[in-house]
Parts: structure tokens; sequence; C-alpha cells
DNA sequence: GTGAAAGCGCTAACAC
DNA sequence: GTGTTAGCGCTTTCAC
């Protein structure tokens, strides 16, 4: 049958193109085999033939149907990308929460430069299961949390996956890529304290990812360097910016501390409006600082000082990673980036 | 071969997973086909039959491989996404262009709430392409540009797809949706007539897509009415605040105008920091307004009135209108949504 | 009412 | 070196 142009798109969709690998054999006067060797640079094929394969597929406009492709075991070249941080949030588009935003449009135009399309997939073991999401080469999973189910599914499916945080409680994983968050923690602590601060509070969210559970770590480490009482206050990511002005009230009564070290930006702005709300002013009585710069942390009044993560750096090296895996090669991982602080009026004393 | 559990996962990725239909069909003890109708809710089975299909199907825990599924002409359940004005700016991550950033996270989230995957694809007609890009079920298309390359490619290949604002130049096409931005610029324009605002000085960018168009037209719409001459300041997107700021100069030497609205948030921003650099105080001499609400618009000093778009509406009315397309239904379309205006104190009196 | 069989476009053994 | 052939997992005629 059909024996003009075959496949999907000739009697399928549109008027052109669907041009496929038979199509291309038959102008080339040689078997579908050859071509896909040719194009695919495998097998045994005279670099006359090859050269002259190429050029008759060049001239078609033939693209290998990725479908068809994947199928038979190849790549997809595409890779999804799942934020935890979101389906906890539950909410996909939350206001001022842009560092996720921007996170999207850096591995979006990464994957791009290296060939990969990124499709944004959402919390995989919820249904509905987008069809597509088994399929995909491999995934980059942001902020996992302890016992994630999201990454033992692709434990379990055998997806090759990075994190965008190492996964807590997996010390044996390695395939991860993230900011210093330790070290941007003590960066942070250390320029409050050079503005006076001593008892310092800090308010992490209750998302048990490894973000949340570094910054602790450091703070209490300098808490008993310095011989501090630790001043934690757990405050979950979805309260946003009203769970912090909430917040203040409790931190107000029971002392104003040197500072306040917010890991959320929402919590951050909270928190500032609180205290001023209550008299305390700041950066005049007590300073503000979050552990990720947001919209809220920069249109606050005073600005409130912020780490600023470094998508690019981090996506980079997760793709780094990725890559390497799904080519079946052993990563050179994890890798840390830097993140840099931004003082701002918050902290100015 | 494999009497065990057959498939692509099965022997090439993990250890779990990779269910195919077979599987199905052997432990429920019916065939293939009649996996395929009662799970597809096609052909003539008996309700008994279908029943036990679809639990035995459950219980496995089995789902359809999109490839294969997708290969025999069905639907992916993946759309792609296509940003016209990222590509043509070559920034996929440009700082401050928020706008761009929301309406993919919420056509992410919306997209994922119907069902379908969201991928972002790059300029279709620039290789690498991305080798699912064809595969797709439809597309979004932000912003095409007249006579734009991307829209004839994927009308070439019959490929169903809605623009995010009109394609310029292509009067018959209707499925799309938008803002609507004439409303909007008269919205803005009385805004700034109300302040005082005469002599309104315009500042498009140079892409020649529908918001552009639109904008331009209603300002000289209203111009005529007012019998007022046109001031228009074209200015290329890619110029950033940078370029406004340049051009606060041109605009200073021809006359200070009573207000400038500026399309893009980063030329707003460059403008009103010109303009004060030169001792022209806003809103103290002139206003500045901006149709895009961006970052640079909210953090500048003063702030910035601006335009908000609702990318909300926007991306339910674009999936609407390509689920429809894709289900070979004709869409109710076009479809305009309402966008808000943002007073802020560069324009209050 | 049910199932066998023919592909979708491609890749990879394995012959020639 | 090159081509034949057997599928990947699924949908869909078309016999039974």
């Amino acid at each position: 049958m059909r024996e003009t142009v075959s496949g999907r798109a000739g009697g399928w969709r549109g008027t052109d193109a669907g041009i496929t690998i038979k199509d291309v054999a038959r102008r080339a006067g040689v078997s579908i085999t050859a071509v896909s060797h040719a194009l695919n640079g495998k097998g045994t094929l005279s670099a006359a033939t090859r050269a002259h394969i190429r050029a008759v597929a060049d001239e078609m406009g033939y693209e290998a149907d990725a479908l068809a492709r994947g199928l038979r075991r190849s790549t997809m070249g595409a890779v999804g990308l799942v934020l935890r941080s979101l389906d906890a949030l539950g909410d996909y588009t939350p206001a001022g929460v842009d560092a996720f935003e921007r996170f999207v449009g850096v591995a979006a135009s990464q994957s791009l430069a290296r060939g990969l399309s990124l499709m944004l997939v959402p919390d995989l073991t919820r249904p509905p299961v987008p069809p597509l999401a088994f399929s995909l080469d491999g995934y980059i999973v942001t902020d996992p949390h302890r016992d994630d189910p999201v990454v033992a599914l692709l434990e379990k499916r055998g997806i090759p996956y990075v994190t965008y945080g190492r996964p807590p409680g997996r010390p044996d994983f390695r395939h991860w890529a993230a900011e210093d968050d330790a070290a941007s923690a003590r960066l942070v602590l250390a320029h409050l304290e050079a503005a006076g601060a001593r008892d310092i509070a800090l308010v992490p969210g209750t998302d048990a990812n490894a973000w949340n559970l570094d910054y602790r770590q450091a703070y209490l480490d300098r808490c008993a360097e310095r011989g501090a009482a630790p001043r934690i206050y757990e405050l979950p990511e979805r309260t946003g910016v009203e769970g912090g002005a909430a917040l203040a009230g409790r931190i107000v009564a029971e002392g104003v501390p040197d500072a306040v070290l917010c890991l959320t930006g929402r919590h951050a702005a909270g928190v500032q409006q609180g205290l001023t709300a209550r008299g305390i002013g700041v950066p005049g009585r007590t300073l503000v600082a979050t552990a990720s710069d947001s919209e809220h942390a920069r249109t606050s009044r005073p600005a409130i000082s912020a780490v600023e993560l470094n998508p690019v750096d981090s996506v980079g090296a997760l793709l780094d990673i990725l890559q390497a895996l799904i080519a079946g090669e052993e990563p050179d991982s994890p890798r840390l980036t830097r993140a840099r602080f931004r003082a701002r009026a918050s902290t100015r004393r």
C-alpha cells in the first residue's frame, strides 16, 4: 500500500512533512538500515554511502520520529522537571515565590542549549500521571524531602534522576547538586553578627528537605560555638506572609531577638511586617534576613537582605550529572554551587 | 521468547513496572485487543469482560505506554509551549521579565489540571529541533509576530496550535486568546488623562506582535480623537532598562511630555531613571506608566503604574481552544480576557 | 462478542 | 559493506 510519502503526518495530519526513513531509503536507493546507521553513526558503512545518505536526508528535510525511536529503546531527548516544593505547597504559581519560576526558566533555556526539551511534570505519584512521564530520559527533582515518594518511584522504575538539593536520609545517593547551604548559612549568620546581632532566631519551614535541614544544622552549630541558646520557630512554607506576620507576635512575646533569619522570603516579609506593626523597628531594633531571595524580600520596606540562589550554575551542574547518567557514565557528583548574599536595608546599621 | 514480564522497562531499565498490554491480557485471560478495547471504551465487549479487564489492569497498575500509543496516531497528552518574545530576545531568562515566567508557571499548572503535560520548546524553526517537537498534540505560541515562521511551520505540519495574542496579518485565524489590549490601552490612557496628561508619548517595542500593534493603534486613535500629535518612540525589546534610560535623553530633548507610556516594564524603568537623572521629576513633572507589569516596574522608585496581565484567564482560554482543536471540535474563539491597571506612585498626582 | 494479524517508524541482530 | 528481518507496545481493521 501507500507508495507515495508514507507515514503518520502523510495521511494523518498535515500536508507536508512526515517524511519517514523509508522515503529516504527509497530516494537514496539503499535499505532503511543503511539510513538508520548512516544517520546515527553506527554500523559499518562506507564513507561515501554515509555521506550520500546524509545528503539525501538533509535535502528531504528528514527528521527521525522521536516516538518510534523512543519505542525502540533509544532516548527521547527530553527530561522531566518535578518541583517538589510546589507540590507540597499545592500551588504551582504562588505569588512572590519567583525562585521556582526562575529555576524553571533557567532549566528550560539550558536544556534547550543542550538539545534537550524540558517537560514540567507534577507529582508523579498522584494521578492523573502524565502519559509521557515514564518515557522521559530522566528527571530533575527539586528539593526532595525525606522518604520522598517521587524519588522512590523513579528509583523503582529505574529512571535516571538528579535532585536539586540532597535527598535527606539517603547518604549514599550522590547524584545531586545544590547551592552550598551550610556555607550560605554561615555567610548570613556572619553578616548578622558583624552587624552586632548575638541573639539570632531562625524561622525554617517544615518540609523535610535538605535546605531546611542544612540551614538548621549550620544554625545550631553556630549557636553551640557561640554558647548561644538556639531559638527556632518552625513555620509551614504554605503559611506565607501571613504566617510570618502572625509569628512575629510570638517572637516578640518571647523577647525581641537581635535578628531573625527566615528561610523563605515570604516568611521574612511577614515577620518584618509583624515586627514593624508591633513597634519593633527594622533594622533599628532588630534585623531581618532571608535565606531565599524573592520579590517579597526585595519589595518590602526596608528591603530585606537575602541569599540569592544561583540557578544558572546549579541547573548546569544538574544537567551535567543527568546527561552523564543517561549516557550510562559515572557522573562527577555531588556538585555544590555558590549562592550570594545580598545585603539590603533590613540588616544595615 | 520472554515469558515473564515483557516490555521495555522489563529488560531495559528498572526492576519494576513496564507492565504491557500483553501482561494484562495474559493475566485476564483475554486477547490484547480486548484489553485495548476495554480500556479505551471502544469495540463491542460485554460489560462483564470489560469490567473484569479493567479490574485486572488496575490491580496490576497498568499504564499504557504513551510512545507506543502515540505511534499509533493517538494523542500524546502533551502540548508544547513556545515563547516567541523570548526567542526574539535570545534569552530565556532575562532578569526582571517575570511576565513569561509567570505565564509558564500558570500554563504548567493549568495543563496539569487538565491532564496535559507541558513541554517548553524553543524556536521550532532553528536547529536543533527537540525530538518530540512534532509529536506533541498541539502548541501554545505566545506573541507570534507578523509572518511568524513558527506559526507557518505548525500550519504546514498540520499541528493544532493556539496563539496568545492574535497573529498579525492573519485576520482569518481565530484560534487565539489574549488580554484585550485595546481596552487596556484605553484604560491606561484614560488614567493618564485623568491625572492631567495631555501630551502623552508612547514607547512600543519593535517586535511586530499584536500587543505592540494594538497598543499603538489605540494610542493613535486617542490622539486623533483629542487632536493631539502622536509621539512614538520605537525601542527594541532587547535594549531593556538601558535602552529606556538612553531614550529618555531624546525624549527630553524633544520636549518633556506630560506622560510616557512604555510597553515593556524594563523600558519604563529605564525611561524613568533617565528622566529623573535629567532632573525631570516623576510624577512631579511627568508621569510614567507601563503596559506590562514587571518586577522592574514594582521596584522602581517611584513604583511605576502598570497594566497587570491576566495569565490565569488567558491560559485557561487558550487551553480550552487548544483542547477543542485537538478533539477536532470547532472552538469558541477568539477569546478576550481582562487585564487590570495598577495605579502606583509614578502616576499619582 | 472476541481475537488474530497487520502495521505505526524505527533500531539492532544477524545473515549475506 | 549492505540488506533482511524481527520486533518495541499499542490500536484497529476484519474474520470468526
